[in-house]
DNA sequence: CTAGGGTTAG
């Protein structure tokens, strides 16, 4: 036990020296963490004041729990105390919290102050009627109110201000009312001004009226330049806030950090840069502000150099960063390392930091979706303390780009339950799940609720709803959409472009990416995948060839792998292997998986064994458990019928446990969805279509569409070879929608898994001898199947 | 202890 003297000396050392620090220093935080652990394990009670400067520097370090534990802790904690709490909450979000403070609290210890942070806690969480009629009251309550609370209810007054009028009329009130005339007080009405010109599309009387305010003013200080430089920020006049800023003589930080923040917003990110770099070289003071937004800046820039120069001049020259200091800081330095691909290290940042927000939760759950780390991005959203409309539609987006449609969706209508009003991102991950799941009906409800909610301009929306259209099947409304959009950017030519590539429609994506060049659009490495692919679909080699030239030449851009893929892709399909071999050796790195996987898709379509062969040992080499390679290699011995070989890959494959999805196909009748599975026996049509289908074929054989010994089985054991055909899911599902649908009619078919020589040549086969179209969905790609022939030119 | 301004996540 401590004497008690020890414990009041201990007392009054730790109020001499929390009095001296100032909340927001670097080492009050440090100092408050062991005061308030000693105070735990010593049983000491403090007095009032050391509990506040306790409360006040946890608050000010966004440490909102232990400052309420020890607010519990206080035994009549003083209107001191209570006016930081209600503070704290304000600023966390907390206005509940604050008003029960607050109402907990009688009239007789009730003072000015404690009004006025109740007053700022409402308009700070944007009630700007109860923050003026808590000033009200408190006046009539005889409060005698100060410049503090002119300057809160003012700014409480901008959130509720409709017209010009008001504003003026305010201005005059403000000067009769008595108010000492602080420049706290001008600074705020001069926010109004800037606040009502912003929103009320009034910018420019508006405006001259805030700079006639802001030049009559008796001084200036930091917050005057800074709320005039914004307020030709916010009205997109760059110009006049840059004139103003480099009039200024005083060494004022805040107007600087608004113009780089600025200049970042319109994508000018030299410009931002350079205004960092002219803060260095003088004598203003670098704070929070100003490091955030140059890191955020390199972050959009993609100037990763500069922003982890940023990182390590911070790391040297600021003392032990409070986590007040580091929390924005940090925030935007997670987002520069995972966009420069340094996502582990974005992590570790993460993880270093005492306090993490909401914000700081989202930027890592974007890491980890935008580089497609799925699973670990489920599980930060499983754990998040708290979530918003930004976190949903991050997770949405990424469920559906990664492919989990369903849980896409699922995550949508969540959302909705739980009160968040979807924006046109969120919509725009939604119907991405629907492209994925080739769910057009779902597409079109959404479609229609976008417009409902007012997005129909909205271009991620559109973009992803040409998709949709495309890969549910019906390009022409994919097509008038893009022709309706008010305004279209490089992505939606290049969704526009892959609609069209995918259907098989070679020539016309290319006439679209004649016509994107003509409109002046600048193609990205996107469009040329694109362009690649919809050649290689359609069968286009030596246009393929051509734009793979051009890629570099005329447009500078440098072919990926993915580009080189794509163009083995096309000379593979068409059966050209040397030259393809040629380009592999010319090819500025090694092959990798996308290029061996584009060689072997080629060789099992051609029955080139030897080469095939090659490229799927070294894919097992790179990508062992890959299911796809050694489907596509027992598929490849299926084609040159050496059967023992077929079956010793499926012994590897059971061997190193292996499993192949289930083959399911969707198919559209009446505009219902039937689901057929491949071991589906009990649907009640399944004996009805087996029947059809072996008398079909039968049929092929005779006219030898079937060859005998190229049948080639991907799911299937080799003595099972017979009924393969008809156990297919896909052409059970055709074969059913054939019978059922009016004649003439197209029958459409959704499947997310590779189809194979039989499945193609039978539906080439079908068409023919039902003399309508069939279009079957190949994982991204379509075939569209009329008169015995298919649109991929039998390129698939 | 309270005010006015500039920041971070897609």
């Amino acid at each position: 036990m401590k004497s008690p003297d020890f414990v009041r000396a201990l007392a009054n050392l730790y109020a001499v020296q929390l009095h001296l620090c100032s909340a927001r220093s670097p080492s009050s935080y440090t100092l408050a963490r062991s005061v308030h652990a000693h105070m735990i394990a010593s049983g000491f009670k403090p007095r009032a004041h050391v509990f506040n400067r306790l409360v006040d520097i946890y608050c000010k370090s966004y440490n909102l729990v232990y400052a309420q534990y020890l607010f519990d802790e206080c035994p009549q904690p003083d209107v001191i105390a209570r006016t930081t709490m209600i503070a704290a909450y304000s600023a966390a979000g907390k206005l509940k919290l604050a008003g029960e403070i607050f109402g907990g609290t009688s009239f007789h210890m009730r003072d000015t102050v404690f009004y006025n942070a109740m007053i700022t806690a409402y308009s700070h969480n944007d009630d700007g009627h109860a923050a003026i009629q808590l000033f009200c009251d408190m006046r009539r309550d005889g409060f005698r109110a100060n410049d503090y609370s002119f300057s809160s209810v003012l700014s409480a007054l901008a959130l509720v201000i409709e017209n010009v009028k008001q504003c003026q009329q305010l201005h005059c009130a403000v000067v009769k009312s008595g108010a000492g005339l602080t420049s706290t007080v001008f600074n705020a009405l001069l926010s109004v001004y800037i606040k009502c010109a912003t929103s009320l599309q009034l910018s420019p009387s508006l405006m001259v009226a805030a700079r006639k305010l802001f030049e009559e003013m008796p001084e200036r200080d930091d917050p005057s330049w800074t709320t005039m430089i914004t307020g030709y920020v916010k009205n997109d006049d760059l110009l006049t806030a840059k004139e103003l800023l480099d009039g200024m003589n005083e060494k004022f930080g805040g107007g600087w950090n608004a113009m780089m923040s600025g200049y970042m917003h319109h994508g000018l990110y030299h410009e931002a840069l350079d205004v960092f770099r002219k803060m260095l070289s003088s004598e203003i003071q670098l704070d929070e502000y100003a490091y955030t937004n140059v890191i955020s800046a390199c972050a959009n820039a993609g100037f990763f150099n500069f922003g982890k120069q940023v990182h390590a001049y911070i790391l040297k020259n600021v003392v032990t960063p409070t986590p007040a200091f580091s929390l924005p800081v940090n925030n935007a330095l997670i987002t520069l390392y995972w966009r420069c691909g340094k996502i582990e290290q974005a992590h570790e940042i993460f993880n270093r930091m005492t306090v993490q927000d909401l914000v700081s939760w989202n930027a890592i759950l974007s890491g980890y979706v935008n580089v497609g780390r799925i699973d670990e991005a489920k599980n930060f959203f499983e754990v998040m303390p708290e979530k918003n409309l930004l976190t949903w539609t991050v997770m949405i987006s990424g469920l559906a780009h990664s492919g989990c449609g369903e849980e896409g969706l699922k995550l949508f209508n969540q959302m909705k339950l739980l009160g968040f009003k979807p924006c046109d991102y969120a919509f725009a991950g939604a119907i991405t799940s629907c492209s994925v799941l080739g769910s057009f009906e779902q597409g079109r409800q959404l479609h229609a609720q976008l417009l409902r909610f007012g997005f129909e301009s909205s271009l991620s929306a559109g973009n992803a709803l040409i998709t949709m259209y495309a890969r549910c099947g019906v390009v022409d409304d994919a097509h008038s959409l893009f022709l309706k959009m008010p305004c279209v950017d490089s992505v939606s030519w290049n969704a526009m472009i892959a609609a069209l590539g995918q259907h098989g429609h070679g020539a016309q994506a290319i006439e679209f990416f004649q016509q994107m060049l003509k409109a002046g659009i600048l193609p990205d490495r996107i469009t040329f995948l694109t362009v690649l692919s919809a050649c290689s679909h359609a069968g286009l080699v030596n246009e393929g060839r051509q734009y793979f030239d051009i890629m570099y030449k005329c447009y500078n851009i440098s072919p990926g792998e993915d580009h080189y893929a794509r163009l083995i892709d096309l000379l593979c399909r068409a059966g050209k292997f040397s030259e393809a071999k040629e380009v592999m050796k010319l090819m500025p790195f090694e092959p990798g998986v996308q290029i061996w996987e584009a060689l072997l898709a080629g060789c099992r379509i051609h029955g080139n064994i030897d080469l095939g062969i090659e490229a799927a040992d070294r894919l097992l080499q790179l990508i062992p458990q890959h299911d796809g390679t050694h489907v596509l290699l027992s598929n490849m011995y299926a084609v040159v019928g050496r059967w023992e070989d077929v079956a010793k890959v499926r012994k590897l494959m059971r061997d190193r446990g292996i499993k192949k999805e289930p083959g399911c196909s969707w198919i559209e009748v009446d505009s219902k969805v039937h689901v057929f599975l491949v071991d589906d026996a009990v649907h009640p049509e399944v004996q009805l279509v087996y029947d059809y289908l072996q008398n079909m074929v039968h049929e092929m054989r005779k006219i030898g569409y079937v060859p005998d010994t190229k049948f080639v089985l991907h799911d299937m054991e080799f003595d099972q070879k017979e009924s393969a055909l008809s156990t297919h899911s896909e052409k059970l599902a055709v074969a059913f929608g054939l019978m059922k649908l009016p004649r003439q009619a197209t029958v459409r078919v959704f499947k997310n898994l590779r189809i194979c020589g039989d499945c193609h040549n039978a539906f080439k086969y079908m068409s023919k001898l039902v003399d309508r179209e069939i279009v079957v969905r190949d994982g991204k790609r379509f075939h569209h199947f009329r008169d015995g022939k298919c649109s991929c030119g039998d390129y698939w």
